[in-house]
RNA sequence: GGGGCCGUAGUUAAGCUGGUUAUAACGCCGGCCUGUCACGCCGGAGGCCGCGAGUUCGAGUCUCGUCGGCCCCGCCA
């Protein structure tokens, strides 16, 4: 069977259009053997393209010489088929297959290509493993579950952008070789040729970019742009990644969170039919802590941490007398929960540096429970009251240093949301974090740093708290949480020169320093800048939620692993001498090889 | 920087407290087959047990190191 060129072919339909009402119909399908199923008198094959599967059928009535060249077909082999639509009759209808109630009876065929048996099938329910289907990531594509994913993936952005122009935002691209700046995630570093010894940076997002085209009068801006950032990986964190970046001029917090919920909700609508209820909920972010832990809250179950310090302070029970903070998380019926369960949860909370996991089962008559002694009849009776405990409960307590405390008992609470199957599945539940602290304190350099971003405004009025009490000076800042997980975040600019290097001073960014950075934004601000604000969404992981995808790289055609490599292209890799010398590099150590 | 899980035919896995020739399914190759649909039946090939040391009479199995993949903490404005 010899390989054909296509030819004047041309393909009449894909491979899940055709139905009952096509029957008799010439086609032209192309696409690639998925299954073979050879009587040796009659062959069926299921030709698969990125839409689905069709039953084609060789018999010697149709054409005997096809039938005897189609011997030789094998999985994956790429094949133009011609061919007439049949109904099947009734017992060989196959109703698991969208064409299952016609076969196309194979009149004539090419072989546009043969292939290598696949290192694994194409099909969704084998699992290879993932360094395989990363290495032949073009044939883990072929697989429906991955192309459907990537094809949604495109029609989300679809929604997003029709969305946007309808409300004149214009898209408009901003440099990819850029300034590396203070402040925030690692650069990715790339060395000038023409000017040796510097470097541009690959932008962490096109923050400063968008500021300035809302001073230039451009209004609404926004972008699908690649953001780089030099950090650690997880399942939602890669290297390299997109947002949908938004900025709006003469908009307060109301302007851009309203925009923004209209926009998700739209984007739901169209790719889901899922229908979501706006205004989002809204929830400051000292709210979210002290209920759920997390400044990212998954509101689709309730178990909410309950401040238990002011009763249990003074308890004769070590750990609680010496800490700051001491957090409650009630489970009802949670005393099912064996000695095994606990000691798991207990190893699970460790991981965020708490020193163990305080529990009480409540029983018929007692409490059982290893620090149940150390509780003072009052603390029990004060407990019970303020906890509202009942029979079959079990209550977990975390103490120490506030951080630790929410942190440690708050993903406790996704834990046992899971464990318990509190999370309704097939729920969106999205919510606004809000009042966000507008600087944190960094104890390894010893200064404040921005908690958002250095150019995020502070709140009316406290402006002031910088000098006094940068720690309760609040932000304009507004995170969208969806089922726990940060999918956008924004604020309201800073507009005016002299705030803006007010709030470098905050930071500690002398002035030449903040000169030499930022010069470019503290001058446009001096120009007549429009107040301004905008909002940036994590879109692979939006869409890894919107798939209910356990990984960001199920919806990136080609992620990298999780030490930032491509196993398919095996970047990074090392460069020759000459391009480092033209670089004007020289490496410290030899590399293993070149 | 740190913690955890995993690496055995092409693939997915089994392989017990170390013990003869390392199993199975799918895939692959050959043959048969006109109604299958993850076709079926008969036969066959296929292994540096990730790599390197060590312990041992003996290592897929135990120890250490190393490489790779995944999950997590730190980190990620």
């Amino acid at each position: 069977m010899q390989v054909k060129p296509l030819g004047w072919w041309i393909r009449s339909h894909y491979c899940d259009e055709l139905g009952v009402e096509d029957v008799d119909q010439q086609v032209c399908l192309m696409g690639w053997v998925q299954y073979r199923r050879d009587h040796g008198g009659l062959i069926f094959i299921d030709l698969r393209d990125r839409k689905g599967l069709t039953q084609v059928v060789f018999t010697p009535e149709f054409n005997a010489q096809a039938l005897e060249e189609a011997h030789g077909l094998r999985a994956e082999f790429v094949l133009a088929v011609k061919g007439v639509v049949r109904e099947r009759p009734g017992d060989m209808v196959n109703p698991n297959l969208k064409t299952g109630e016609i076969e196309v009876a194979v009149t004539e065929f090419r072989l546009l290509n043969r292939a290598k048996t696949p290192p694994f099938i194409i099909e969704d329910r084998v699992d290879a493993a993932e360094s395989l289907r990363l290495k032949y990531r073009y044939l883990d594509l072929r697989r429906p579950f991955m192309s459907e994913n990537i094809v949604f993936r495109s029609r989300a952005v679809q929604a997003v952008r029709e969305f946007l122009h309808e409300n004149e935002f214009i898209e408009i691209e901003t440099p990819i070789l850029t300034k590396s700046t203070p402040e925030g995630a690692r650069d990715f570093l790339v060395p000038s040729r023409l000017n040796q010894g510097q470097f541009y940076a690959l932008p962490q997002s096109p923050q400063l970019f968008k500021q300035l085209l809302m001073c230039s009068g451009l209004d609404r801006y926004y972008q699908v742009v690649k953001c780089f950032r030099d950090e650690d990986l997880r399942s939602d964190r890669q290297p390299e990644f997109t947002q949908v970046d938004i900025e709006m001029s003469f908009a307060d917090e109301e302007a851009v969170m309203s925009m923004a919920e209209k926009m998700i909700s739209e984007l739901f609508k169209k790719t889901l039919d899922v229908y979501m209820e706006t205004p989002f909920t809204r929830i400051s972010y000292a709210q979210a802590v002290a209920e759920y832990g997390l400044d990212r809250p998954d509101i689709r179950f309730d178990l909410k941490l309950r401040d238990v310090t002011h009763i249990v302070k003074g308890s004769e029970f070590r750990l609680f007398a010496e800490a700051d903070l001491i957090k409650a998380l009630v489970v009802p019926g949670g005393s099912i929960l064996s000695r095994k369960d606990i000691d798991d949860f207990t190893d699970f909370v460790k991981i965020y540096g708490a020193r163990g996991l305080a529990w009480i089962k409540i029983k018929e008559n007692e409490w059982q429970s290893p620090i149940a002694k150390f509780l003072s009849e009052l603390e029990r009776s004060t407990l019970s009251v303020e906890l509202d405990l009942q029979v079959g409960d079990i209550v977990f307590f975390q103490a120490g240093k506030p951080d630790m405390v929410n942190t440690a008992l708050g993903s406790l609470r996704v834990k046992l949301g899971e464990r318990f199957d509190l999370i309704p599945k097939d729920v969106f539940a999205p919510v606004w974090v809000t009042d966000f602290p507008l600087l944190e304190w960094d104890e390894e350099e010893k200064r404040w740093v921005a908690r958002h971003h250095p150019f995020t405004s502070p709140r009316d009025g406290h402006f002031e708290l910088l000098e006094t009490d940068p720690g309760q000076a609040l932000a304009r800042a507004y995170d969208l949480v969806l089922n726990g997980n940060e999918i956008g975040g924004g604020s309201i600019r800073i507009h005016n020169s002299l705030e803006q290097q007010k709030m470098f001073e905050a930071l500690g960014i002398i002035e030449s320093e903040a000169k030499s950075k930022f010069g470019f934004l503290l001058q446009a601000l001096e120009y007549g800048a429009p107040p301004h604000g905008g909002i940036a969404f994590g879109l692979d992981r939006l869409i890894m939620l919107m798939t209910k995808t356990a990984s960001i790289r199920d919806v990136i055609a080609f992620p990298k692993t999780q030490k930032a490599a491509c196993v398919m292209t095996e970047a990074p890799s090392g460069v020759s001498p000459r391009q480092l010398r033209e670089l004007g590099l020289k490496l410290r150590e030899k590399p293993a090889e070149g």
